[in-house]
DNA sequence: TATAGGCTCTCCAGTAACTGGAAGGTCAAG
DNA sequence: CTTGACCTTCCAGTTACTGGAGAGCCTATA
């Protein structure tokens, strides 16, 4: 198929495919004589692992990571855990930060009044050096 | 003062100091003969402001609205009171798909063995197209 | 006075992961 | 035979910096 037909498959943007072609993450199984790209079925599960992942918010290097360990059917689950345990620990790490961030521009949000006064303690609590 | 100080001072990389002047984001109160950058107090607590709003999330063009707010004495707390809002609510939005993100991830891995055996359902979980 | 070091300057390039657009080739339908 | 949708490559722009090269400046010490 052709890479408009497989990029709706994947869920992706056909630029975003052709993307992943250039970097050699995701190749297409063939090309027509005419030069179009070529996908077949194995690729276009290979993009959607790959649309997964990144929606995990895996990098395009731990995607790559991750892909290598898709094909590779002797790979131990071991490995595969231990890449994604991690990017959990991350994830719970951002959670934390944004939680952080959020009660404190609440705190500021409501303790502002919102009314036509300059007077506004968004503005006075950004300015405090913390 | 000097670039160092004034970054010193705000808690910012040197770097991050001069990328600022280039942008006209901040601008040094004044040029030395030699061409160095000086800034004074002032131009110091708009880098603290901006490094805070930074930490915040807001983004570069969001923080040079905010600047303007925050040196105009004249403004209303409502227009501050609305970009904050605005943000708080992006946060929220970022925390629910992180939560999502997280118990799904978390519920792969914790169905994984991670052991030498190569079936895993983390793998087979990041192939579904969903 | 020479020099060594630690600043500072500008400019260029690279990062991550695309996205948009221009210029041009291909293909099927009418 | 032409139209329009689709495909190609290549280049530039995005965000917010960061690193490095090459060169100028400033001060302290030998």
């Amino acid at each position: 198929m052709k890479i408009s037909q497989a990029a709706e498959r994947a869920g992706l943007p056909v630029k975003t495919v052709r993307y992943y072609a250039d970097i050699g993450l995701v190749a297409p199984a063939d090309r027509s004589v005419s030069g179009y790209r070529s996908y077949d079925q194995d690729a276009v599960q290979k993009l959607i692992f790959i649309r997964r992942a990144r929606a995990f918010g895996f990098s395009i290097i731990e995607c790559r990571e991750l892909l290598g360990l898709y094909v590779d059917t002797t790979r131990s689950s071991a490995d595969v855990k231990a890449i994604a345990t991690r990017r959990l620990h991350e994830i719970e790490q951002k959670q934390k930060e944004l939680q952080y961030l959020h009660d404190e521009l609440a705190h500021l949000v409501t303790s502002c009044r919102g009314d036509d006064r300059p007077d506004c303690p968004i503005i006075s609590g950004l300015a405090q050096p913390k």
